[in-house]
RNA sequence: GCCCGAGUGGCGGAAUUGGUAGACGCAAGGGACUUAAAAUCCCUCGGGUAUUUCACCUGUGCCGGUUCGAUUCCGGCCUCGGGCACCA
């Protein structure tokens, strides 16, 4: 008999549903296990990546659930997103087709893998009965202050037609389709999520179930910096300008003042003056560049405003300059230049001439401004600072915040890097934003008995810009409180919306009278296990740590974090092969070393990440038909720890179907043996233990390693121990023998249940069983049976491993210095030298230190 | 520049608390079986010196330290990967 995976994997699949074993439900007698993996956007097909992240999803959701854990372990589709449009676009499809059929392509191809999903708990995004919801959630964030529609310089994609998110730029490249964002200015809505910033961020010291990397790119992006707010007043008038800082105890070294082009009070100060035309000039030309040039030219420049304004400490007057490294979107966009001890200021102080004055002195080294070649921004004694003369600078921080208090000059104050998420899209295919404008009333919610804000099906998806401003039928609507007429809001939400709370909405999915029902989410939540890519790191993460603190706080949750562990699986990366005329090659386009369509060298390239553009993808479902569905599987998770990269191997494949061929055909051999013994086996005998404790250290292995996401070396466990009971099967004399192994392959198919579940199934039948290898308990280890009697002690001489000796365990100390020290090899090394020292470690070695 | 993470064979990677570095797999080489191939099985496999075999030296990015003993702990560097970045 061979192994066959075609024959029998779609056999158990239909089994498995048939039979609903990954249906769940709340059940307060069982503690319960949330395992959740990302859930895809239906682009039409499952990528080895999917493949990846749900592969490691099962394996922990089966494992659990076979330690007899209530698991809920959830599918859907995060289905609302501009290539859906792009489609209907090109193709003449309506995007709600295209993902549909998409996801029906996909769900298929998911289940040919054999996940042990609960499809009951299915949901795709653009359902009106998901968006329903979010819209509800949309009009209770309004409620509380923490929705907002204002109008201010957006991001704008000129390609994708839309706003995008300060996320969703990456380098002032827009992170779809790379395009360089514009600024525009719009009328925009806006969440809150500032409002949490200090919370998000403080939550990132206490979620210690999550890698290192991300929490510390949430910290990164949350930006925090503690400082102070100054206020200095112009010299020549009552005005005030405020300067954020977070080295207030440079404020005596200050020798300019710096604003923002875009800052409010520009304009004024030029008004009428000699400056007035070419300030205007210089303001003009900054505007005029996009954000990645602006950030991009370091270079500094400025424009002398003819103002002075006067520090609050030493009345000195400050020249005010306009500068373009200063941004209207951080801190008060106003700065006190501080050249000495600021990298940028100094460079500035340098192009224009502007002093550079002293009050940080290092310890062990006197600074002098006209030697100094940059700004010394590190840790030092105040000097030239009045009364602050001599103190260390973090003291000087709270001294002359308290100082300038007392005048109202001045206040402790934190800024954040963070902005506030902009969610309005200009596109069709996302869930309407619920709110109307009436020319009496003005914008209103609509109400909540008329949602969901259904999209309008007959649609024009050829013109330009938003589809949804040309609906009629749509956009003209009553007006919720006085019933006249009124217009629609035709911005969609941000896709990250629906990504941001859908794990609560899976646990009660057809719940049509509230977001969910909160008895199933207080069962199920929070999410145990958390499964994704490193590319979410920020953005959905954070977004769904934001949704789920507002929701708290709104009384729909009991709970501050939505995943109390995250592990953030590696891609599945692939060799590339360019040529310099054509591009990207196929592998198949590349024979000995040449592009196939000209001839020219073909160019082995880096090693990356798959993707159609590159031409590197490896398609699972050719794979699943080649190999079935357990060899991907087994591969995906036995490649690398899952947080590493794969890099695709042919042959790492091809040894993973070897290792399922190996096992099926240890069991189907010893079928009558497997059939025939049932009884525990006794621990005696050399063959029996050998068996018996290679099987106890086995499982121990795996549970602990799975347990650990160490699901590679859970795998080698599991190698290891088929490779010993091949061994064994050789050397079976007798009934306790054969009682042993037949022990060890039952334990065998169980622990290979959670990994390649398919050939599980079919050897457990095979053996004769009714019941599903799925539904078994995970076999327990007694510690006893996976230790040997006799164990190998190594003798140390200076440090260095010189000899071996095979005592039985747990072998006192003077039993084993005895036999160590007359050994003549161990004798030839203390030949002529002092004995100094003698350890002795316990089952594991002997140290001996000579002279 | 600031902040995280990581450096171990030809390759992916093991070594869970400081205790025989290289488990498991891939690749490679040799052999068995076969008319042949595939499949399978056995042996070798960090580097070096031996080969009168069983041995010795060296080795986990580099330099130093602690220790009987360091891939693991400490100090200093180097390199790579990632995040943030005119953020005041």
């Amino acid at each position: 008999m061979k192994y066959n995976p075609s024959a029998f994997e779609s056999k158990w699949q239909k089994r498995w549903e048939e039979n609903n074993i990954f249906k769940r439900e709340v059940d307060n007698s069982k503690e319960k296990y949330y395992c959740l993996e990302m859930l895809p956007y239906p682009s039409g097909n499952i990528h080895m990546g999917h493949v990846r992240n749900y592969s490691i999803g099962d394996v922990v959701s089966r494992f659990k659930f076979m330690q007899g854990l209530n698991v809920i372990h959830p599918m859907g589709w995060d289905a609302f997103g501009l290539p859906a449009e792009n489609a209907a676009k090109q193709n003449n499809r309506h995007p709600a087709d295209w993902t549909y059929s998409n996801i029906a392509n996909m769900k298929e191809q998911l289940k040919k893998l054999g996940f042990s999903y609960d499809w009951t708990r299915e949901v795709a995004t653009c359902a009106p009965e998901y968006y329903k919801w979010e819209q509800k959630i949309f009009i209770e964030l309004w409620k509380k202050g923490l929705a907002y529609k204002k109008k201010s310089l957006v991001n704008w994609c000129p390609e994708c037609e839309t706003v995008l998110a300060n996320e969703q730029v990456e380098d002032g490249h827009c992170w779809r389709c790379s395009s360089i964002v514009e600024m525009k200015e719009l009328e925009q809505w806006f969440l809150k999520i500032t409002e949490y910033a200090d919370e998000l961020l403080e939550y990132t010291y206490k979620l210690k179930g999550w890698p290192e990397k991300v929490l510390t790119m949430q910290r990164n992006w949350i930006g925090k910096s503690i400082g102070a707010e100054i206020i200095f007043k112009f010299a020549d008038s009552d005005k005030t300008v405020t300067v954020f800082t977070t080295r207030p105890d440079t404020l005596y070294g200050a020798t300019f003042m710096l604003l923002a082009p875009e800052h409010p009070m520009v304009k004024d100060l030029i008004k009428g003056t000699e400056y007035e035309q070419d300030g205007l000039k210089f303001i003009a030309d900054i505007a005029k560049q996009d954000k990645a040039d602006r950030t991009d030219n370091k270079q500094k420049k400025g424009f002398f405003t003819g103002k002075y304004v006067i520090n609050p400490v030493n009345n000195t007057k400050l020249p005010v300059y306009i500068a373009n490294y200063v941004l209207m979107d951080y801190g008060t966009g106003a700065v006190m230049a501080v050249p000495a001890h600021d990298t940028r200021d100094f460079e500035f102080a340098k192009e224009y001439n502007l002093p550079i004055k002293i009050v940080i002195q290092p310890e062990g080294e006197e600074l002098n401004p006209d030697k100094m070649t940059e700004a010394y921004t590190g840790a030092g004694k105040l000097v030239n600072s009045g009364e602050l003369n001599g103190l260390d600078y973090d003291e000087a921080k709270k001294k002359i915040i308290e100082n300038l208090a007392k005048d109202n000059a001045a206040k402790a104050s934190v800024n954040f890097r963070l902005r506030d998420w902009g969610i309005s899209r200009q596109r069709y295919w996302g869930a309407p934003i619920p709110f109307v404008y009436c020319e009496k009333c003005g914008m209103q919610p609509v109400k909540e008995e008329d949602l969901p804000v259904e999209l309008p099906k007959n649609v024009d998806f050829k013109c330009q810009g938003n589809p949804l401003d040309t609906v009629e039928d749509f956009v003209n609507t009553t007006c919720p409180v006085c019933c006249g007429k009124a217009k629609r809001e035709t911005d969609t939400m941000d896709t990250f919306m629906e990504s941001s709370w859908y794990f609560l909405r899976y646990c009660s999915p057809k719940c049509d009278t509230n977001i969910f029902d909160k008895k199933e989410v207080d069962y199920w939540m929070p999410v145990d296990q958390y499964i994704g890519g490193i590319e979410h790191a920020v953005m959905h993460l954070l977004y769904a740590r934001f949704f789920t603190k507002v929701l708290r706080d709104m009384g729909y949750l009991s709970f501050d974090e939505p995943f109390t562990n995250l592990l953030t699986q590696g891609m599945v990366c692939k060799e590339t092969w360019k040529c310099e005329k054509d591009g990207w090659l196929f592998p198949s386009e590349v024979k000995d070393g040449k592009c196939c369509k000209c001839g020219s060298d073909a160019i082995k390239g880096r090693v990356e990440k798959m993707s159609k553009s590159k031409k590197n993808v490896v398609d699972p479902g050719i794979l699943n038909d080649q190999y079935g569905a357990d060899t991907i599987r087994l591969f995906s998770v036995f490649a690398a720890p899952p947080e590493n990269e794969i890099e695709w191997s042919e042959n790492g494949v091809e040894g993973c179907y070897r290792f399922i061929n190996r096992v099926f055909r240890l069991v189907v051999s010893n079928m009558d043996i497997l059939k025939a013994y049932n009884d525990t086996p006794e621990f005696v005998g050399k063959t029996a233990k050998t068996i018996i404790r290679a099987t106890h250290a086995a499982v121990k292995k795996v549970t602990n390693d799975i347990a650990r996401f160490q699901l590679n070396t859970a795998v080698s466990a599991i190698m290891e121990m088929v490779n010993t009971l091949y061994l064994a099967a050789e050397k079976l004399e007798n009934d306790n023998d054969k009682a042993a192994f037949s022990f060890s392959l039952n334990t065998l198919i169980t622990i290979l249940a959670p990994f390649t579940p398919h050939v599980a199934e079919e050897l457990h039948e095979l053996a004769g069983k009714t019941s599903f290898i799925a539904e078994s308990r995970w076999p327990e280890y007694d510690e006893k049976y996976t230790i040997s009697d006799e164990i190998v002690i190594v003798v140390q001489i200076n440090g260095k491993v010189r000899a071996n000796f095979t005592f039985p365990r747990d072998a006192e100390e003077n039993t084993v210095f005895d036999t160590v020290l007359k050994d003549s090899k161990v004798l030839s090394y203390l030949e002529g030298k002092e004995l100094v020292k003698k350890i002795f470690i316990k089952n594991k070695l002997v140290s001996l230190v000579v002279k």
